[in-house]
DNA sequence: GGTATATTACTAACCCATTGGTCAGTAAAA
DNA sequence: TTTTACTGACCAATGGGTTAGTAATATACC
């Protein structure tokens, strides 16, 4: 929106040609995500992008080969090696399994969902069949890693007794559907339904999140609890 | 695709030039679905609608102000007096509230999911935030009708001592965010990732909703029968 | 340290394909 | 003969990508 905004460091010490040839990358890489969230990806020039760094678009094309790379560069730079560090988590876990479903879901909205990155999620489902290398690239990196980790969590739930039987192919998604579903309201009706009066309350995201995994949760356990351990 | 797919009646008796102002604009609406379901609305050019509609690119202007008004024309078109039906049906619904929900999400994927209004969805969902005005025109006639037949559902079920005692603003979006997950795999990742090997097989969509159905109600249930009704 | 030279990060003007939108003209109907 | 639904050539703006040229830095030599 505003013009005037400088993401590189110190307004005043630095002048025009500066050249910085480690910085340049991450900085434009930062301005992609900013814009590219904010506009979404065909909606977003490369000019625009270049400019929000502090550099001409020119270089921007010395750094990116093409716009398409400059995303994907952007979705690994953000995504990448986050499904390790989760998987490691998971590795070192010792509580039951409803916990770590709960905790799950939590993790990935603060670390997701609530920030930044969930604008990739979504653009990603938006403009992905208008360019499929980017789909299978995020496919890949994202969506495989992210399914692998949840069959890993309902198959030690099962495994120990915790859940029922389930056909864990489909079980993923009871799971994924709701982050996904919050992640384009968020991003998609969200800004152009401000304070519904009747339909849709400005949704709490974490109420949203904990109501949805209780839901779940209950539906997955094999033997529910007459008396749930924290409802109302 | 194909560029000799007619829509216009009868291929041989019309020649070109016809005058048909009554048609014109059904046909274009038609036409425009068509393309802009397949390609979103900003790859979809003008002249290509037109092209398909059987009439020139200066035509549809004739008919339609702008691109964007076509965009509003579509939706507005294919969407009025969706949800009337439903909550008619409801209203005369007799059997259990948990049957009711399978009915509706069934009905759901017969008549949205599995159809082309599933791409209008899709379609809002990523051009809402540039169009903000469709967005509401969306939320008003699509959103909450579904949302208020939902809740009188899920409220009824409560009523009668079905389901538990649950926080419904909440639980309306467990019935929800499958439907719209699944409506927006079909339309962005799905035509990339025909036949992964790993994470992600072909999702069947009917055995998706039933499975769904089944987690879902299974977590509402005040309380769920030791021997569930139909499973393995 | 100071000056000449080579290197290269960076810029800005440019190219060109695409496409929303227009309008003078054409021919089908009234 | 008049009206008007329709056409297709045209215009202008947009925006991804290129490149000739510029200036900041590194190096060589004194």
């Amino acid at each position: 929106m505003s013009p005037e905004v400088t993401h590189t460091p110190s307004d005043e010490s630095r002048h025009k040609r500066e050249r910085r040839k480690e910085a340049r990358p991450g900085e434009l890489l930062v301005a992609a995500l900013d814009l590219f969230v904010e506009k979404g990806f065909a909606a977003t020039r490369v000019e625009e992008v270049a400019q929000r760094a502090g550099v001409s678009k020119g270089t921007l094309f010395l750094y990116f080969p093409s716009k398409v790379e400059l995303f994907k560069a952007v979705v690994q730079h953000h995504l990448s090696g986050l499904f390790r560090e989760w998987n490691a988590e998971f590795d070192s876990f010792t509580g039951s399994t409803a916990d770590m479903v709960r905790y799950c879901m939590n993790q990935w909205w603060e670390r997701v969902g609530a920030t930044q990155v969930s604008g990739i999620t979504k653009l990603v489902m938006t403009e992905a069949h208008q360019f499929p290398e980017v789909a299978h690239f995020y496919r890949e990196e994202v969506i495989e890693p992210g399914n692998a980790l949840i069959r890993r969590i309902l198959q030690r739930g099962v495994d120990r007794g915790e859940f029922r039987e389930l056909d864990i192919g489909y079980a993923i998604y009871s799971i994924i559907a709701p982050m996904i579903f919050i992640i384009m309201w968020k991003h998609s009706m969200a800004p152009c339904c401000m304070a519904t009066s009747s339909g849709m309350p400005n949704v709490d995201p974490s109420a949203f999140v904990a109501s949805q995994a209780d839901i779940i949760l209950r539906g997955l356990q094999a033997c529910p609890p007459p008396t749930p351990p924290s409802h109302t």
